[in-house]
DNA sequence: GAGTTCACTTGTTTTTAGCAAGTATTTGTG
DNA sequence: CACAAATACTTGCTAAAAACAAGTGAACTC
């Protein structure tokens, strides 16, 4: 959620997801915890994409607000906050995935490998379904 | 397109594809075209989500620039201007689809309906031709 | 040739992002 | 137990973008 306060609230889904994750910055957080496996503030911050702290704060919020992120706090060194998704976000993963494949056919720059590519287009459910269980044992 | 000049280039295809389409209303001049079969600057505008003018002809300048809108002259009348898709950006349509899937479960306003979310599950391939030649005659 | 349609621009205000620095709480160390 | 370090933020400032209101110019209609 960026544009707090600013739903559009149309009933098109496609206004309706950019109001919840429609920004520049989201979806990084998103993406990090995802397929990266981070999980506190300080993790996010360090992303190669540079997001400044304030927006970092503000959208860790809004994310929490909107049941995507759940947040906890860590009993074995309790100044580390433990950010999870929930349901409603590990089901973002087929949509990231297609972004995936838009993207790898059009940035020259591409990081993405052609085993992931292979992957997603022969084994999509079950890509899917690794993906959050290589976080279900947090 | 938003951000202009502040692409991120880390190889990451998430990044990438927010840096192309990541902001509150690039997705939904698409979603005019692919889905509601609009193709000018007036239907744009006309919106339930009320684009402001200057954002519209921003973005439609920013998607032209990066190969995902073309742009011609209507020959039966020549002030209007006529916004396609192009192939690039008809390869975005899996990933609305998803958006849409996700928008439906948790918007409790959403105007989805069934029939969409059953033929997205069963015929998500043939619809996605489908979307894509409802326009072909243009 | 006068009014209308259509695709924009331009100017101003409000909101958001980006940057630099500071604070609060918990933990680890001499 | 004092002090430094780690961790998650907050605050204040500036710059960029979005939102709002109005205006311009080319093409068509009568």
């Amino acid at each position: 959620m960026p544009n707090p306060g600013k739903k559009r609230n149309t009933g098109c889904p496609v206004a309706f997801a950019l109001d919840t994750f429609g920004d520049r910055w989201t979806l990084v957080i998103i993406r990090d915890i995802m397929m990266r496996g981070k999980e506190t503030y300080g993790e996010f911050l360090e992303s190669d994409e540079s997001i400044a702290t304030n927006v970092l704060a503000d959208r860790l919020k809004h994310l929490e607000a909107e049941g995507i992120l759940g947040k906890s706090r860590d009993p074995e060194n309790r100044r580390r906050i433990i950010y999870s998704l929930t349901d409603k976000g590990w089901e973002l993963s087929p949509m990231i995935l297609d972004m995936i494949v838009w993207s790898a056919k059009y940035d020259p720059d591409t990081k993405v490998r052609q085993a992931m590519l292979d992957k997603i287009s022969t084994d999509r459910d079950g890509l899917i379904a690794e993906i959050r269980s290589n976080s279900a044992g947090d």
